[in-house]
DNA sequence: TCATGTGAAGCAGTTCACAGCG
DNA sequence: CGCTGTGAACTGCTTCACATGA
Protein backbone atom coordinates (compact mmCIF):
# COMPACT_ATOMS: atom_id res chain seq x y z
CA UNK A 1 0.00 0.00 0.00
CA UNK A 2 1.08 3.40 -0.51
CA UNK A 3 -0.49 6.04 1.46
CA UNK A 4 -0.92 8.97 -0.22
CA UNK A 5 1.18 11.87 1.55
CA UNK A 6 -1.00 14.49 1.38
CA UNK A 7 -4.45 12.93 2.55
CA UNK A 8 -3.34 12.64 6.36
CA UNK A 9 -4.24 16.81 6.68
CA UNK A 10 -5.91 17.29 3.03
CA UNK A 11 -2.71 19.32 2.70
CA UNK A 12 -1.70 20.44 -1.04
CA UNK A 13 1.85 19.02 -1.39
CA UNK A 14 2.02 21.92 -3.80
CA UNK A 15 1.60 25.20 -1.49
CA UNK A 16 4.62 23.92 0.87
CA UNK A 17 7.77 26.08 0.47
CA UNK A 18 10.92 24.74 -0.79
CA UNK A 19 12.69 26.12 2.18
CA UNK A 20 10.52 24.20 4.31
CA UNK A 21 11.16 20.83 2.14
CA UNK A 22 14.90 21.64 2.63
CA UNK A 23 14.68 21.55 6.10
CA UNK A 24 12.56 18.65 6.24
CA UNK A 25 15.84 16.53 4.69
CA UNK A 26 18.00 18.11 7.07
CA UNK A 27 15.63 17.33 10.04
CA UNK A 28 16.21 14.10 9.03
CA UNK A 29 19.51 13.78 8.70
CA UNK A 30 19.86 14.83 11.95
CA UNK A 31 17.63 12.41 13.30
CA UNK A 32 19.14 9.55 11.66
CA UNK A 33 22.46 10.49 13.22
CA UNK A 34 20.86 10.93 16.59
CA UNK A 35 19.20 7.18 15.57
CA UNK A 36 22.91 6.00 15.14
CA UNK A 37 24.02 7.42 18.57
CA UNK A 38 20.67 5.65 20.39
CA UNK A 39 18.97 8.50 20.65
CA UNK A 40 15.26 7.64 21.56
CA UNK A 41 13.76 10.72 22.23
CA UNK A 42 14.75 14.51 21.41
CA UNK A 43 13.13 17.71 21.98
CA UNK A 44 13.01 20.42 19.02
CA UNK A 45 15.28 22.43 21.17
CA UNK A 46 18.07 20.35 21.72
CA UNK A 47 17.57 19.36 17.80
CA UNK A 48 18.44 23.45 17.41
CA UNK A 49 21.04 23.20 19.42
CA UNK A 50 23.07 20.24 18.28
CA UNK A 51 22.27 20.63 14.37
CA UNK A 52 22.58 24.67 14.29
CA UNK A 53 18.80 25.01 13.27
CA UNK A 54 15.70 27.23 15.00
CA UNK A 55 13.49 25.30 17.36
CA UNK A 56 10.56 27.21 16.42
CA UNK A 57 10.74 26.29 13.60
CA UNK A 58 11.57 23.24 13.33
CA UNK A 59 8.23 22.98 15.10
CA UNK A 60 6.42 25.15 12.83
CA UNK A 61 7.89 23.10 10.06
CA UNK A 62 6.60 19.74 11.16
CA UNK A 63 3.46 21.01 12.34
CA UNK A 64 2.06 21.25 8.71
CA UNK A 65 2.03 17.77 8.56
CA UNK A 66 1.01 17.08 11.80
CA UNK A 67 0.99 16.67 15.34
CA UNK A 68 4.44 13.93 15.94
CA UNK A 69 5.66 15.25 19.16
CA UNK A 70 4.48 14.27 22.59
CA UNK A 71 3.87 17.72 24.48
CA UNK A 72 5.92 17.91 27.82
CA UNK A 73 8.77 15.44 26.24
CA UNK A 74 10.16 15.87 22.31
CA UNK A 75 9.91 13.83 19.52
CA UNK A 76 10.07 9.89 19.30
CA UNK A 77 13.52 10.06 16.72
CA UNK A 78 12.49 6.88 14.64
CA UNK A 79 8.92 7.39 14.55
CA UNK A 80 9.78 11.49 13.22
CA UNK A 81 12.48 10.06 11.02
CA UNK A 82 10.12 7.61 9.68
CA UNK A 83 7.44 10.32 9.17
CA UNK A 84 9.82 12.84 7.47
CA UNK A 85 10.91 9.81 5.45
CA UNK A 86 7.61 9.23 4.02
CA UNK A 87 6.76 12.65 3.35
CA UNK A 88 9.70 13.36 1.11
CA UNK A 89 8.73 10.47 -0.82
CA UNK A 90 11.68 8.41 0.30
CA UNK A 91 10.18 4.93 1.19
CA UNK A 92 9.54 4.74 -2.29
CA UNK A 93 12.20 4.34 -5.07
CA UNK A 94 13.06 6.51 -7.88
CA UNK A 95 14.70 5.54 -10.80
CA UNK A 96 16.68 8.26 -12.58
CA UNK A 97 18.58 9.13 -15.51
CA UNK A 98 21.76 11.57 -16.48
CA UNK A 99 22.01 13.41 -19.36
CA UNK A 100 25.98 14.26 -19.71
CA UNK A 101 28.70 11.86 -18.26
CA UNK A 102 31.45 14.57 -18.54
CA UNK A 103 33.08 15.37 -15.00
CA UNK A 104 30.27 16.12 -13.26
CA UNK A 105 27.36 13.43 -14.31
CA UNK A 106 30.17 10.47 -13.95
CA UNK A 107 30.97 11.47 -10.50
CA UNK A 108 26.70 11.78 -10.36
CA UNK A 109 26.92 8.21 -11.11
CA UNK A 110 28.90 6.94 -8.98
CA UNK A 111 28.01 9.33 -5.96
CA UNK A 112 26.30 7.09 -3.25
CA UNK A 113 24.04 9.44 -1.59
CA UNK A 114 21.68 8.60 -5.24
CA UNK A 115 22.20 5.40 -5.39
CA UNK A 116 20.68 4.29 -2.17
CA UNK A 117 17.57 2.51 -1.77
CA UNK A 118 15.39 5.67 -2.67
CA UNK A 119 16.91 7.41 -5.86
CA UNK A 120 18.80 4.87 -7.99
CA UNK A 121 20.57 5.84 -11.15
CA UNK A 122 19.71 3.39 -14.15
CA UNK A 123 21.30 4.90 -17.00
CA UNK A 124 23.42 7.86 -18.59
CA UNK A 125 23.52 9.04 -21.53
CA UNK A 126 26.32 11.30 -23.82
CA UNK A 127 26.83 12.38 -27.34
CA UNK A 128 30.26 11.56 -27.26
CA UNK A 129 30.17 7.97 -28.81
CA UNK A 130 34.04 7.74 -26.98
CA UNK A 131 31.83 7.49 -23.99
CA UNK A 132 28.86 5.37 -24.60
CA UNK A 133 28.53 1.28 -24.54
CA UNK A 134 30.85 1.77 -21.38
CA UNK A 135 29.88 1.61 -17.37
CA UNK A 136 30.25 4.00 -15.20
CA UNK A 137 30.09 2.25 -11.71
CA UNK A 138 26.89 0.34 -12.44
CA UNK A 139 25.65 2.89 -14.99
CA UNK A 140 25.53 1.74 -17.87
CA UNK A 141 25.98 5.00 -20.81
CA UNK A 142 24.07 5.02 -23.75
CA UNK A 143 23.82 7.71 -26.94
CA UNK A 144 22.43 10.79 -26.64
CA UNK A 145 20.14 9.76 -29.77
CA UNK A 146 18.62 6.95 -27.47
CA UNK A 147 17.39 9.09 -24.65
CA UNK A 148 13.69 8.41 -24.99
CA UNK A 149 14.06 5.03 -25.44
CA UNK A 150 16.77 5.13 -22.31
CA UNK A 151 13.91 6.89 -20.56
CA UNK A 152 10.96 4.88 -21.92
CA UNK A 153 12.58 0.70 -21.15
CA UNK A 154 14.52 2.12 -17.70
CA UNK A 155 11.09 3.69 -16.18
CA UNK A 156 12.54 6.46 -15.13
CA UNK A 157 11.05 9.31 -13.90
CA UNK A 158 14.14 11.38 -12.65
CA UNK A 159 16.83 13.11 -14.24
CA UNK A 160 19.91 14.91 -13.88
CA UNK A 161 20.65 17.40 -16.25
CA UNK A 162 24.95 17.49 -16.95
CA UNK A 163 25.41 18.65 -20.15
CA UNK A 164 27.18 22.13 -21.04
CA UNK A 165 24.70 25.49 -21.13
CA UNK A 166 23.79 25.61 -24.77
CA UNK A 167 22.79 21.80 -24.62
CA UNK A 168 20.58 22.09 -22.16
CA UNK A 169 17.23 23.47 -23.23
CA UNK A 170 16.93 21.05 -26.20
CA UNK A 171 17.68 17.91 -23.32
CA UNK A 172 15.01 19.60 -21.18
CA UNK A 173 12.62 19.69 -23.74
CA UNK A 174 13.35 16.23 -24.69
CA UNK A 175 13.19 14.44 -21.39
CA UNK A 176 9.90 16.85 -20.70
CA UNK A 177 8.46 14.94 -23.59
CA UNK A 178 9.66 12.04 -22.39
CA UNK A 179 7.81 11.62 -19.17
CA UNK A 180 10.49 12.98 -17.37
CA UNK A 181 8.72 14.58 -14.09
CA UNK A 182 11.55 16.37 -12.53
CA UNK A 183 14.90 17.72 -13.32
CA UNK A 184 17.80 18.89 -11.01
CA UNK A 185 19.62 20.89 -13.66
CA UNK A 186 23.34 21.22 -13.07
CA UNK A 187 23.90 22.79 -16.56
CA UNK A 188 23.97 27.21 -16.47
CA UNK A 189 20.76 28.28 -18.14
CA UNK A 190 17.79 28.73 -15.64
CA UNK A 191 14.92 26.13 -17.09
CA UNK A 192 11.73 26.71 -15.70
CA UNK A 193 9.36 24.17 -14.22
CA UNK A 194 6.13 23.48 -15.92
CA UNK A 195 2.72 21.55 -14.60
CA UNK A 196 4.17 18.24 -15.51
CA UNK A 197 7.90 18.49 -15.38
CA UNK A 198 9.85 20.32 -12.55
CA UNK A 199 13.31 21.96 -12.51
CA UNK A 200 15.36 22.53 -9.53
CA UNK A 201 18.21 24.78 -11.21
CA UNK A 202 21.75 24.39 -9.56
CA UNK A 203 24.71 26.37 -11.06
CA UNK A 204 27.54 25.65 -8.90
CA UNK A 205 29.23 28.67 -9.95
CA UNK A 206 26.58 30.49 -8.48
CA UNK A 207 27.25 29.19 -4.89
CA UNK A 208 31.55 30.09 -5.56
CA UNK A 209 30.29 33.31 -6.46
CA UNK A 210 28.08 34.04 -3.59
CA UNK A 211 30.97 32.68 -1.08
CA UNK A 212 33.36 35.65 -3.83
CA UNK A 213 30.97 38.25 -3.36
CA UNK A 214 31.33 38.17 1.01
CA UNK A 215 34.88 37.80 0.57
CA UNK A 216 37.14 40.60 1.59
CA UNK A 217 39.70 41.66 -1.93
CA UNK A 218 42.24 41.43 -0.21
CA UNK A 219 41.38 37.64 -0.28
CA UNK A 220 42.38 37.32 -3.96
CA UNK A 221 44.90 38.61 -6.99
CA UNK B 1 44.38 49.33 -8.18
CA UNK B 2 41.58 47.29 -6.57
CA UNK B 3 38.78 49.74 -5.95
CA UNK B 4 36.84 48.30 -2.93
CA UNK B 5 33.71 47.33 -4.05
CA UNK B 6 31.20 48.99 -1.05
CA UNK B 7 33.22 52.32 -1.58
CA UNK B 8 30.59 53.68 -4.40
CA UNK B 9 27.74 54.06 -2.18
CA UNK B 10 29.02 53.22 0.92
CA UNK B 11 27.10 49.64 1.10
CA UNK B 12 28.02 47.85 4.01
CA UNK B 13 28.61 43.89 1.57
CA UNK B 14 27.43 41.42 4.81
CA UNK B 15 23.78 43.06 4.62
CA UNK B 16 23.00 42.64 0.83
CA UNK B 17 20.70 39.37 0.78
CA UNK B 18 22.22 35.91 -0.78
CA UNK B 19 19.41 35.82 -2.55
CA UNK B 20 20.09 39.18 -4.16
CA UNK B 21 23.61 38.11 -4.76
CA UNK B 22 22.99 34.64 -6.29
CA UNK B 23 20.63 36.53 -9.11
CA UNK B 24 23.73 38.72 -9.76
CA UNK B 25 25.45 35.56 -10.98
CA UNK B 26 22.26 34.86 -12.83
CA UNK B 27 22.34 38.40 -14.25
CA UNK B 28 25.88 38.11 -15.20
CA UNK B 29 25.22 34.65 -16.96
CA UNK B 30 22.78 36.36 -19.25
CA UNK B 31 24.33 39.37 -19.86
CA UNK B 32 27.46 37.24 -21.51
CA UNK B 33 25.16 35.10 -23.36
CA UNK B 34 23.55 38.59 -24.70
CA UNK B 35 27.32 39.55 -25.30
CA UNK B 36 28.18 36.68 -27.29
CA UNK B 37 25.24 37.30 -29.53
CA UNK B 38 26.56 40.73 -30.10
CA UNK B 39 23.33 42.65 -27.98
CA UNK B 40 24.75 45.81 -27.44
CA UNK B 41 21.73 47.34 -25.16
CA UNK B 42 18.77 45.50 -23.23
CA UNK B 43 16.36 46.45 -20.89
CA UNK B 44 15.26 44.86 -17.46
CA UNK B 45 12.07 43.58 -19.48
CA UNK B 46 13.76 41.75 -22.26
CA UNK B 47 16.26 40.38 -19.98
CA UNK B 48 13.21 39.05 -18.04
CA UNK B 49 11.66 37.67 -20.57
CA UNK B 50 14.40 36.09 -22.35
CA UNK B 51 15.57 34.52 -19.33
CA UNK B 52 12.78 33.82 -17.03
CA UNK B 53 12.94 36.53 -14.51
CA UNK B 54 11.46 39.24 -12.71
CA UNK B 55 11.70 42.61 -14.59
CA UNK B 56 11.10 45.14 -11.13
CA UNK B 57 13.52 42.44 -8.99
CA UNK B 58 16.17 43.32 -11.72
CA UNK B 59 16.01 46.88 -11.19
CA UNK B 60 15.68 46.69 -7.29
CA UNK B 61 18.64 43.97 -7.20
CA UNK B 62 20.99 46.26 -9.22
CA UNK B 63 19.95 49.82 -7.52
CA UNK B 64 21.09 48.55 -4.54
CA UNK B 65 24.66 49.45 -5.92
CA UNK B 66 24.11 52.33 -8.28
CA UNK B 67 22.48 53.90 -11.30
CA UNK B 68 23.75 51.47 -13.74
CA UNK B 69 20.81 52.12 -16.43
CA UNK B 70 19.67 54.74 -19.00
CA UNK B 71 15.93 55.70 -18.09
CA UNK B 72 14.30 55.85 -21.36
CA UNK B 73 16.70 52.99 -22.57
CA UNK B 74 17.98 50.66 -20.79
CA UNK B 75 20.88 49.05 -19.41
CA UNK B 76 24.38 48.55 -21.65
CA UNK B 77 25.25 45.13 -21.86
CA UNK B 78 28.96 44.97 -21.50
CA UNK B 79 29.23 47.88 -18.93
CA UNK B 80 26.86 46.15 -16.99
CA UNK B 81 28.15 42.53 -17.09
CA UNK B 82 31.83 44.43 -16.15
CA UNK B 83 30.09 46.26 -13.23
CA UNK B 84 28.15 42.72 -11.69
CA UNK B 85 31.40 41.13 -12.43
CA UNK B 86 33.31 43.55 -9.79
CA UNK B 87 31.06 43.62 -7.68
CA UNK B 88 30.92 39.87 -7.44
CA UNK B 89 34.79 40.35 -6.78
CA UNK B 90 35.51 38.13 -10.22
CA UNK B 91 37.96 40.24 -11.39
CA UNK B 92 40.03 38.94 -8.45
CA UNK B 93 41.32 35.94 -9.00
CA UNK B 94 40.99 33.63 -5.59
CA UNK B 95 42.82 30.16 -4.82
CA UNK B 96 40.51 27.54 -4.00
CA UNK B 97 41.98 23.73 -2.48
CA UNK B 98 39.58 20.94 -2.38
CA UNK B 99 39.69 18.83 0.50
CA UNK B 100 38.58 15.15 -0.23
CA UNK B 101 39.44 14.04 -4.18
CA UNK B 102 36.47 11.16 -4.53
CA UNK B 103 33.88 11.37 -6.55
CA UNK B 104 33.14 14.94 -6.21
CA UNK B 105 35.87 16.27 -5.44
CA UNK B 106 38.07 15.16 -8.27
CA UNK B 107 34.98 16.11 -10.77
CA UNK B 108 35.25 19.57 -9.07
CA UNK B 109 38.73 19.52 -9.41
CA UNK B 110 38.05 19.27 -13.43
CA UNK B 111 35.67 21.12 -13.64
CA UNK B 112 35.53 24.06 -16.04
CA UNK B 113 33.57 26.59 -14.25
CA UNK B 114 36.15 26.07 -11.23
CA UNK B 115 38.91 26.98 -13.06
CA UNK B 116 38.30 30.20 -15.16
CA UNK B 117 40.58 33.21 -14.23
CA UNK B 118 38.13 33.90 -11.31
CA UNK B 119 38.73 30.60 -9.55
CA UNK B 120 42.01 28.35 -9.62
CA UNK B 121 41.94 25.36 -8.14
CA UNK B 122 45.08 25.08 -7.01
CA UNK B 123 45.61 21.55 -4.99
CA UNK B 124 43.45 18.92 -3.40
CA UNK B 125 43.75 16.36 -0.48
CA UNK B 126 42.73 12.72 0.49
CA UNK B 127 43.14 10.93 3.58
CA UNK B 128 43.56 7.98 0.62
CA UNK B 129 47.23 7.16 0.58
CA UNK B 130 46.17 5.95 -3.10
CA UNK B 131 44.72 8.99 -4.57
CA UNK B 132 48.21 11.04 -3.17
CA UNK B 133 51.28 11.95 -5.13
CA UNK B 134 49.07 12.03 -8.31
CA UNK B 135 47.85 15.38 -10.43
CA UNK B 136 43.64 14.90 -11.11
CA UNK B 137 44.08 17.30 -13.99
CA UNK B 138 46.30 20.19 -13.50
CA UNK B 139 45.67 19.74 -9.69
CA UNK B 140 48.32 17.99 -7.30
CA UNK B 141 46.83 15.73 -4.81
CA UNK B 142 48.55 15.84 -1.36
CA UNK B 143 47.90 13.94 1.85
CA UNK B 144 45.23 15.15 4.21
CA UNK B 145 47.98 15.50 6.75
CA UNK B 146 49.58 18.30 4.73
CA UNK B 147 46.30 20.47 4.51
CA UNK B 148 47.97 23.49 6.72
CA UNK B 149 51.11 23.34 4.75
CA UNK B 150 49.13 23.13 1.33
CA UNK B 151 47.36 26.00 1.84
CA UNK B 152 49.83 28.07 3.59
CA UNK B 153 52.37 26.96 0.50
CA UNK B 154 49.59 27.40 -2.38
CA UNK B 155 48.13 31.29 -0.95
CA UNK B 156 44.87 29.55 -0.92
CA UNK B 157 41.18 31.66 0.67
CA UNK B 158 39.01 29.75 -0.52
CA UNK B 159 37.94 25.59 -0.29
CA UNK B 160 35.19 23.16 -1.09
CA UNK B 161 34.74 20.57 1.07
CA UNK B 162 33.95 16.95 -0.35
CA UNK B 163 34.73 14.28 2.24
CA UNK B 164 32.27 12.11 4.07
CA UNK B 165 29.89 13.84 6.75
CA UNK B 166 32.08 12.44 9.64
CA UNK B 167 35.22 13.70 8.30
CA UNK B 168 33.79 17.27 7.63
CA UNK B 169 33.31 19.39 11.07
CA UNK B 170 37.24 18.29 11.70
CA UNK B 171 38.29 19.81 8.28
CA UNK B 172 36.07 22.57 8.67
CA UNK B 173 37.95 23.62 12.01
CA UNK B 174 40.89 23.05 10.05
CA UNK B 175 40.36 25.04 7.59
CA UNK B 176 39.33 28.10 9.27
CA UNK B 177 42.37 27.69 11.19
CA UNK B 178 44.77 27.47 8.69
CA UNK B 179 43.11 31.46 7.39
CA UNK B 180 40.47 30.10 4.51
CA UNK B 181 38.07 32.61 4.36
CA UNK B 182 35.34 30.59 2.74
CA UNK B 183 34.17 27.27 1.79
CA UNK B 184 31.92 25.77 0.17
CA UNK B 185 30.72 22.49 1.56
CA UNK B 186 29.44 19.22 -0.30
CA UNK B 187 29.22 17.11 2.69
CA UNK B 188 25.87 16.07 4.28
CA UNK B 189 25.82 18.45 7.37
CA UNK B 190 25.46 22.13 8.35
CA UNK B 191 28.52 23.67 9.06
CA UNK B 192 28.02 27.19 10.95
CA UNK B 193 29.65 30.24 9.05
CA UNK B 194 31.93 32.18 11.49
CA UNK B 195 32.92 35.89 11.50
CA UNK B 196 36.12 34.97 9.60
CA UNK B 197 35.21 31.94 7.54
CA UNK B 198 31.91 32.14 5.69
CA UNK B 199 30.38 28.39 5.31
CA UNK B 200 27.97 27.64 2.12
CA UNK B 201 26.18 24.46 2.79
CA UNK B 202 25.29 22.28 -0.18
CA UNK B 203 24.18 19.07 0.13
CA UNK B 204 23.20 17.81 -2.88
CA UNK B 205 20.87 14.78 -1.66
CA UNK B 206 18.37 17.91 -0.21
CA UNK B 207 17.78 18.68 -3.56
CA UNK B 208 16.92 15.64 -4.89
CA UNK B 209 14.84 14.94 -2.12
CA UNK B 210 12.81 18.58 -3.00
CA UNK B 211 12.42 17.69 -6.12
CA UNK B 212 10.95 14.03 -4.80
CA UNK B 213 8.85 15.74 -2.56
CA UNK B 214 6.92 17.26 -4.97
CA UNK B 215 6.54 14.41 -7.32
CA UNK B 216 3.27 12.12 -7.21
CA UNK B 217 3.73 8.51 -5.44
CA UNK B 218 2.63 7.05 -9.00
CA UNK B 219 6.06 8.33 -10.28
CA UNK B 220 7.69 5.71 -7.83
CA UNK B 221 7.82 2.12 -6.21
C1' DT C 1 6.08 20.77 35.06
C1' DC C 2 7.81 20.87 30.46
C1' DA C 3 7.85 20.98 25.54
C1' DT C 4 4.61 21.06 21.81
C1' DG C 5 1.55 23.50 18.71
C1' DT C 6 -0.10 28.04 17.29
C1' DG C 7 -1.94 32.80 16.81
C1' DA C 8 0.12 37.18 16.55
C1' DA C 9 4.03 40.16 15.76
C1' DG C 10 7.98 41.24 13.31
C1' DC C 11 11.02 41.02 9.46
C1' DA C 12 12.40 40.09 4.79
C1' DG C 13 11.62 39.59 0.01
C1' DT C 14 8.76 40.60 -4.01
C1' DT C 15 5.58 43.08 -6.81
C1' DC C 16 3.20 47.16 -7.95
C1' DA C 17 2.64 51.61 -9.78
C1' DC C 18 4.33 55.79 -10.93
C1' DA C 19 7.47 59.82 -10.48
C1' DG C 20 11.62 61.23 -12.68
C1' DC C 21 14.71 61.65 -16.28
C1' DG C 22 17.17 60.86 -20.61
C1' DC D 1 7.76 58.73 -25.07
C1' DG D 2 9.97 54.77 -22.71
C1' DC D 3 12.43 52.71 -19.23
C1' DT D 4 14.78 53.30 -14.98
C1' DG D 5 14.74 53.90 -10.07
C1' DT D 6 11.89 53.79 -5.92
C1' DG D 7 8.41 54.41 -2.23
C1' DA D 8 4.44 51.88 -0.89
C1' DA D 9 1.66 47.75 -0.80
C1' DC D 10 1.76 43.10 -0.43
C1' DT D 11 3.12 38.51 0.31
C1' DG D 12 5.61 35.12 2.66
C1' DC D 13 8.90 33.57 6.07
C1' DT D 14 10.67 33.58 10.79
C1' DT D 15 10.47 34.51 15.59
C1' DC D 16 8.02 35.28 19.71
C1' DA D 17 5.21 34.17 23.54
C1' DC D 18 1.91 31.56 25.59
C1' DA D 19 -2.17 28.50 25.87
C1' DT D 20 -2.63 23.62 25.65
C1' DG D 21 -2.19 19.09 27.00
C1' DA D 22 0.63 14.89 28.14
Amino acid sequence: MRASRAAAGGLRLELVSVLTVNRLSVYLRSLRALEARGVRSVSSHQLAEEFNLSASQIRKDLAQFGEFGVRGVGYGVAELAAKISHLLGLDLSRRVVIVGMGNLGTALARYPSFNAESFLVVAGVDSDPGKTGRKVGRVPVHSRRDLARVIAESGATMAILAVPADAAPAAHAELAAAGIRAVLNFAPVSLPSTRTCRVKNLDLRVHLEELAFFLEDGDGS
